[in-house]
DNA sequence: TGTATTTAGTTCATATAATAATTATTATTA
DNA sequence: TAATAATAATTATTATATGAACTAAATACA
């Protein structure tokens, strides 16, 4: 917004969600969404099947959040639950190979955003704002 | 997230949520949460009270969204609802005295956290970093 | 003037996220 | 071992967001 032009706070969180509706609208298109898309990949990004309490830690938010995407995950065959023989209180999640598939598909979308970004700055401009984003979170 | 490091699309979008969760504990404290203290801002900035449809438009979301909105914000006794004489479907949104101080404190919140960020950069790539993010939003 | 279109707001359905409360199971410890 | 703690997941409630369908009112236009 116009009014935020001097404001370091409203234009970091203001361009996080303008990238992050272009990023919501590209895996809109192919059936996923933010939130679907961050979960896959952490399923992805691991050997074994992951209890949904390992899953929430790593996307920072609360198990209810979690049993209610695997639900919704599960619904569009994107991932399966199976029981942990070793605890019978956890349930363990993960990918089917649609699932694994979609997450592929996503990381070729963020590959895109990522493509069409680097042409907006010189080499020393993406440098550093790569370094003082980092700096904030 | 570590494996976003060489990102610079989840730069952006991790350090634009990492500010919004600042911004909402700060507001939270106060009883305002992002959504609210974005249509306090919309009202404050205008002289007249602003039909819903303004607001929506000025808040960047769809209609159904502003209503809810305001309804939380009416119940708050932050807001008030007044029908419009020269169009009866029109209704408009006006801030209460109540809602105008929260208002108020809301923007100081939000300059606390300006000077605080002011100190993590040199001037010159604060300038960089806002002149960066201005060409994505 | 009368019909069609547009506009304003609401309601409903759904997705997402948080918190609190609940159940089942495991771990601790007196 | 029995009572207590902690942990895993779920359910329920609330806030927030979107889109579709709906009502009422204003506008266009034939």
């Amino acid at each position: 917004m116009d009014q935020y032009a001097n404001s370091t706070l409203f234009s970091v969180i203001n361009a996080g969600k303008s990238l992050e509706q272009d990023l919501s609208e590209a895996l809109g298109r192919i059936g996923l969404s933010m939130a679907k898309y961050g979960a896959l990949c952490v399923l992805a990004a691991s050997a074994e099947p992951l209890p949904l309490s390992v899953c929430a830690r790593r996307m920072t938010c609360v198990r209810s959040n979690i049993t209610q995407l695997m639900d919704r995950l599960a619904a569009d065959g994107l991932i399966e639950r199976e029981a942990d023989p070793l605890d019978r209180r956890s349930v363990r999640a993960k990918l089917t190979s649609k699932g694994a598939e979609l997450q592929l598909a996503g990381d070729q979308i963020c590959s895109d955003i990522e493509s069409d970004l680097a042409g907006l700055f010189e080499a020393q401009e993406a440098k550093i704002l790569r370094s003082t984003l980092h700096r904030i979170s």
